[in-house]
RNA sequence: GCUACUGUGGCUCAAUGGUAGAGCAGCUCAUUCGUAAUGAGCAGGUUGUCAGUUCGAUUCUGACCAGUAGCUCCA
């Protein structure tokens, strides 16, 4: 016999009793939702069979351990179904992600969107047949030949690593299906219900793109066809808010073939949001001691030699000239640092200059490779609340506070702060030629950048070989209506540059020193940030940055004296104000108000005209009634003033 | 850059190996109206660009340009 604690509960039952005949024994309905295991904190197979005491769970679709299983089992379902289309089909790998799965299978041809019914039709035939999923071993040389047998050439590269540690190999067989896997899955087939493939793309082997491009194909399952529908319905959804449609129907910016990929035009509604951000951001930042520079959008290829750029970032950078032929080539700018050095270098510093904090509003320009442009979010050319801050040892976790503290102040000020993560971006020391320094350097600077998370409470993932090429970051994450993560706010520990450059301070003791710098961003890139904030509010961004902010409507044309008047006493308290004097009925002009999303909407008719009031209409709660316009004036001033997020 | 897909008037979409239609938007006229679309009329396109196949291409093929998703890269 053997005890099992069950949710602090202890049954005793048969040695060797699995997991599954546990759950029926609790209940058939738990018997049937469950997908996986769990014993004493191992994720297992339901079919483990238990024999010694331990603590049991049962995890179901609802545990976010059984939601993978569940999605990985889909996929060992799909890469059966291709095999079946497919004969000559190799499997790479097919994990469980964040909603869904995935698969990366080398074929003799690419795979195309009419794909995606046939292998869907074949999975649904092997769900049917709900074959048994069951799990063995093998040493791996035994693990080697069956996946040679199979010609299964990324299969034999995952075994080589694992044989080394002297491990088994465990591998999981459905009817004719067998795939390397360290499991745990569903026992049979049978148990995914509603499957949906939702798209077919490539990527390389191993992530690597000097390595072949393999097919990878996405998908999705529930136990339930409502829950499908719900999420599809979901993603369909969010792509409404999708910025790269509403910020072009809004008037926030188009782009145009004759002038070029990533190079958007920000029309009137755009360029006003960025402005009100930057007169914010730039204010914020004086208050908080940064001192405005304005360095050139461009130098000669000197400079970027000096920095590193010219040899770690020139594929990234759009050189003018030719090194062969001329005898100046110049690059423009992809980032303001050495150009903020060069006003650290005008004059001898003294550890009584620093913390010296240098702010930019620096339009920077990138050369990204043609298929990575999307809307505003990557582009060749952006806007950034640049900074670079030069401080002593001593000063350096206080100042790096300071500046997440910026950054965070900006996050909530802008609505997002609950929507992003962090990522402490290190380096990859097996590849060293992405980076300069030595390994003690950046031991030293990682190692301090840790510390200060650590001491500040900032839960982070570790990013390796996600460095900049002289430091670490701290990477302020957000995602786009498609899940797809970006980075919003960097900021970063440099301690190679300032050596590089000849940036030094005399110290208190009279000896020269080189100055730790912070680079850093405190609300990120302008277009980006923008992009994010159309998506996150579907367009109807806080009244303080809606670039209309009130439309007055006049309810016929007798009216529009009185409505002038309104407008002009908002005009006069700042509000950002139109009066929609065109020939239709008030129906008419509130849809098209509502649909560009307004604040407020205020109605003018005969009534108003004679109390001297408005009716207010807001985007969000509809018609509240009608006010003193005064009344009306402290409520809006008061929504700007406070910046509130409506 | 790589894989797949897409490209028709400002926008959303239809149609076809024999040179294109609808709705919305725009303009004109009428209507002066109370909380998400008043009616009528007019105008607008060498079907992304350049080649090729063909008696004939917007439709088929290729290259290029641009867009979308993913990979790589990255703020």
């Amino acid at each position: 016999m053997v005890k099992v604690s069950l949710k602090g509960e202890v049954k005793e039952f048969e040695s060797g009793i699995t997991v599954a005949e546990i759950a029926k024994s609790i209940g058939m309905g738990l018997y049937k939702a469950a997908c996986v295991g769990k014993i004493d904190g191992k994720v297992v197979d339901l079919r483990t069979p238990i024999t010694a005491d331990c603590e049991v769970e049962i995890l179901t679709f609802e545990h976010p351990e059984g939601k993978k299983a569940y999605w990985h089992t889909t996929a060992h379902i799909m890469a059966q179904a291709v095999k079946h289309l497919f004969p000559n089909a190799a499997f790479a790998i097919g994990p469980a992600v964040e909603n869904g799965f995935y698969y990366d299978i080398d074929l003799d041809r690419s795979l195309t969107p009419e794909d995606l019914p046939k292998i869907e039709a074949e999975m649904k035939k092997i769900i049917k047949e709900n074959i048994p999923i069951e799990r063995f071993e093998l040493a791996s040389d035994e693990a080697r030949a069956l996946m040679e047998k199979e010609h299964q050439i990324y299969k034999l590269e995952l075994i080589d690593e694992h044989a080394g540690k002297g491990e088994k190999i465990s591998f999981y067989q459905q009817g004719d299906y067998t795939d390397l896997c360290a499991g745990p899955h569903l026992i049979s087939t049978g148990c995914v219900k509603a499957v949906k493939l939702t798209a077919n793309t490539a990527a390389y082997w191993r992530g690597d793109s000097k390595n072949k491009m393999l097919q990878r194909l996405y998908g999705i399952s529930f136990p339930k066809a409502s829950e499908l529908e719900e999420y599809l319905a979901k993603v369909e959804e969010a792509k409404k808010r999708d910025h790269n449609v509403l910020g072009r129907q809004l008037g926030y910016f188009t782009t145009c073939d004759l002038i070029g990929q990533g190079l958007p035009i920000l029309l009137p509604n755009g360029a006003r949001v960025i402005q009100i951000l930057q007169r914010f951001v730039e204010d914020e930042e004086q208050k908080r001691g940064w001192q405005l520079t304005k360095t050139p959008y461009m130098a000669k290829s000197d400079l970027y030699k000096l920095s590193g750029h010219w040899d770690h970032y020139k594929d990234g950078m759009f050189v003018l000239g030719d090194e062969e032929k001329d005898s100046e080539v110049f690059a423009l700018r992809p980032m303001t640092c050495p150009f903020q050095y060069q006003a650290y270098l005008n004059k001898n510093r003294s550890y009584r200059d620093l913390p010296l904090r240098y702010n930019e509003t620096s339009t920077l320009f990138r050369n990204e490779a043609s298929g990575e442009m999307h809307g505003l979010i990557r582009v060749r050319q952006f806007t950034i609340s640049e900074g670079h801050l030069m401080c002593t040892p001593e000063q350096l976790e206080s100042e790096f506070q300071g500046c997440l503290e910026l950054a965070i102040f900006m996050l909530k000020t802008l609505g997002l702060y609950e929507d992003v993560s962090y990522r402490f971006s290190m380096w990859d020391p097996n590849d060293r030629t992405k980076y300069i320094g030595t390994e003690e350097q950046w031991n030293e600077a990682q190692g301090i950048m840790r510390k200060i998370l650590n001491h500040l409470n900032i839960p982070f993932v570790e990013g390796i070989g996600e460095a900049a090429f002289y430091g670490p970051k701290l990477d302020i994450q957000i995602k786009n209506v498609f899940g797809k993560e970006d980075t919003l706010i960097t900021i970063q520990i440099d301690q190679m540059l300032a050596e590089k450059f000849g940036m030094e301070y005399v110290d208190a003791d009279g000896k020269k020193k080189n100055p730790y710098i912070i680079h850093r961003t405190s609300i990120g890139c302008y277009e980006r940030t923008l992009a994010l904030l159309i998506e996150k509010y579907a367009g109807a961004l806080p009244m303080w940055l809606m670039p209309e902010q009130i439309r007055v409507l006049p309810i016929s044309e007798r009216l529009h004296t009185d409505a002038d008047k309104v407008v002009k006493k908002l005009q006069a308290a700042g509000f950002r104000v139109t009066c929609d004097t065109r020939n239709e009925k008030i129906g008419y002009k509130i849809r098209e108000a509502q649909l560009q999303k307004i604040p407020y909407m205020l109605i003018i008719g005969d009534k108003e005209a004679q109390e001297n009031t408005v009716s207010v209409r807001s985007r969000k709660d509809g018609d509240i009634g009608s006010m003193p316009i005064d009344a009306f004036l402290a409520k809006a001033t008061e929504q700007v003033a406070t910046k509130a997020i409506d």
